[in-house]
DNA sequence: ATTATTTTTTAGGTTTGCCTAAATTAAAAA
DNA sequence: TTTTTAATTTAGGCAAACCTAAAAAATAAT
């Protein structure tokens, strides 16, 4: 019943690859951001497809059974608790999260799962604005647009950004976090970078690379 | 530089077995302690040899080497600084944390040990009384005794108890925990088994088994 | 001091998860 | 539509950590 590490991480790639598209992610896709050869990935899809974790159709990418999503679900679960742990009580800095993060995300314990959960308050959002999902793996999602996607002079919060330590310093350095007000001043039409207002005060140049990993809200 | 989970489960159990002995420990002592079977004990004592974390002679044992000791030292660190962890923040029973322990402690991150510590205002003991190394290792012995060693009428205080679920779940049955007082009444000649008065109310019969994995001052 | 018993080691296998190189299939270009 | 390119899968290997069975060494018993 209980899956390794490494199917583990398969699972949550192939949900992270499939939530937002709906359609079946690639080998190759899969390979690029595990950090794995294409080999290696057909080789698990066989497993996790005979587990039936996974519908699985050869040279037609994969998507998740039900089964499988659950368990995914449960694992970001973990790993967005143990990110607000980390953040909220050991006072990490939120580009230092995801490395220690990937790892307590593995930990296999109900009782643990549940007692942090308690411990933290029921927390419905982890420090980068991903939704935790609940004991059931239900995730309610908001309506949130990339900030590449809001028109010009429109005013936005930031309700999350992507887990990716670089960029999060990054954010960090401008004055970026959950909750910043931003506003569009212009958009330069050659690159598509944004001219962004930061809570009323600074104004800073970011490319569509960044914006488009910073979702708003009106 | 970074051992698996398994080499961190030999070291811990080589130094469990040679900290009060100062003896080697044999490779069937270890395969019992970990659940293998003694060719493959010999196989990792062979590697763990090779990365000089042990010494090591054919056909006479193991004992750590000082950089063994020390990695060894900071995974019991680790565990007893997430039992710690467990128990007061988390309100975990005490027998139910060494299973998660056991996996917390394989977490890498020394941001994430000394960030825990600083949470934990730095404890000393953890949930069963056993000291919690410091940073460099190093741990602070005090002088106990096992209980089935005290002589009659006299009274003592309970500072450690080993860790095994069954015995811990037995201690809180009969009222027994880190700080409460014992008076051994009598020692039965037969079977050794003793009659405690516990917090100067209860009166309860011991085996020496029990007795002998609780340690007390005077 | 032999013999018998127990402990430890060696030899040869298995599974998991990774790899490279070659073969196959699918998709894109001519 | 055929050819070329790109993606995917298969085949065959490797390291880690386990196993069983057989051989060797150490210890205990006669």
């Amino acid at each position: 019943m209980t899956n390794t590490i490494s199917k583990e991480n398969y699972l949550k790639t192939i949900l992270q690859h499939t939530t937002d598209t709906n359609e079946p992610v690639t080998t190759n896709d899969i390979a690029n951001t595990m950090g794995t050869k294409a080999a290696s990935v057909t080789e698990m899809l066989k497993k996790l497809s005979a587990q039936k974790l996974i519908k699985y159709k050869k040279y037609k990418g994969v998507t998740l059974t039900n089964s499988g999503r659950q368990q995914a679900l449960l694992i970001i679960r973990k790993h967005r608790l143990w990110e607000y742990f980390l953040v909220e009580k050991l006072k990490f800095r939120w580009d230092e999260i995801h490395e220690v993060a990937e790892q307590l995300e593995h930990i296999q314990s109900d009782i643990l799962v549940d007692r942090l959960n308690l411990f933290l308050e029921n927390p419905q959002f982890d420090p980068h604005g991903a939704p935790i999902p609940n004991k059931k793996g239900a995730i309610k999602k908001s309506e949130t647009f990339k900030l590449n996607e809001v028109r010009d002079n429109k005013e936005s919060i930031v309700k999350s950004v992507s887990d990716q330590p670089d960029l999060l310093r990054y954010l960090s350095k401008i004055g970026i976090s959950i909750g910043s007000k931003l506003k569009v001043i212009e958009q330069n039409s050659f690159d598509q970078s944004l001219l962004l207002l930061i809570n009323n005060k600074v104004k800073v140049q970011v490319s569509s690379d960044i914006a488009k990993h910073i979702r708003v809200q009106p």
